[in-house]
DNA sequence: CTAAATTTTCAGTATTTTTTGAAAATTCAA
DNA sequence: TTGAATTTTCAAAAAATACTGAAAATTTAG
């Protein structure tokens, strides 16, 4: 397979990718050039890459640096702005998982402890069924917040040698 | 607040949250009914409850069922077929990942496997950041994999006790 | 300051995804 | 069997989401 074909490929399924875990797919897109170019590259280089608009790519490069996966570089001489992505896989997700868990996991758990305050009978089979429920997600929930509280700490090393020593 | 209203709180915020994650509003809505219900329920009580046609209801059922979510209950001496969601939450998590990792994971790795034997002179600079980033994806992912599978296998207090040990 | 280059915004348009509802298929009690 | 009850399918409609492109705003070299 030449380069050419290659990098398509990665682009796009990158980006398919991207649209199961709630990114869209172009910002995924530009997400994936970005982390197979070994220097910064401008908008128009992204644009004429990716065949998509001046407008949606600002937008979504904007979003990109906003979850602190890409950033800005000025280049001295040059007059356009200059992209760069973060290609240090284990940061990468470090900061994709610190960003979802501020916008989902944290609210879900928030809810969850409110929504244990319903009022009523304990004892009527609906109230005891729902509390039940919510009450198991939240604790699962608390675990999954402590272990990746952890995670976004951790050092890649230390982290996968910790997972090795108990999933030999 | 009374049940009703945490009822639907919970349904519509499970809806939302599924949206984040791959999967539609409405499957994760009737999930997250099926979840507080500790009787079997019929799709005559989903739509009216969830105000959503019967074709819609019976598509999404259909999709929970395929992946293990909830099951099909026939009750003696009743023509409507019921339903019933696995309530056990570590169960539930671990369906899910279980489908996802096939779904998405899987097919990622074996593309980066086919992505690494591009050829060209492994000194260019477009060629070798290409191999860097696709190695490195591929490392972390070939250890996700291993890692979400023990999980699948294992039991719910065997892991977390595990992950109290490293992340106390 | 001026004006050309560049970036940003956003209303309108296009695309994708989801939902509906009615018809077709299936099931099952009698 | 038969036909009423129930489930399933799927084309068309609606809703949600993403994209475009041109105008406005901003930046910077001279």
């Amino acid at each position: 397979m030449k380069l050419t074909e290659a990098r398509q490929q990665f682009i796009s399924s990158w980006g398919a990718f991207g649209t199961h875990w709630g990114i869209n797919r172009t910002m995924a897109q530009i997400h994936a050039l970005l982390l197979i170019c070994s220097d910064p590259i401008t908008q128009d280089d992204i644009m004429e890459e990716l065949n998509i608009s001046r407008g949606n790519t600002n937008m979504n490069i904007r979003e990109l640096i906003n979850w602190g996966l890409v950033e800005r570089v000025i280049l001295p001489g040059e007059r356009k702005e200059f992209f760069l992505a973060e290609k240090d896989i284990w940061k990468v997700v470090k900061l994709i998982v610190k960003e979802r868990k501020k916008r989902e996991l944290e609210p879900m758990l928030k809810l969850l402890d409110k929504l244990e305050e319903v009022e009523g009978d304990k004892r009527d089979k609906n109230i005891k069924s729902f509390l039940e429920t919510v009450g198991n997600i939240k604790k699962l929930g608390k675990q999954a917040d402590k272990t990746l509280d952890t995670m976004i700490k951790a050092e890649e090393g230390w982290f996968i040698s910790s997972l090795m020593k108990i999933f030999k």
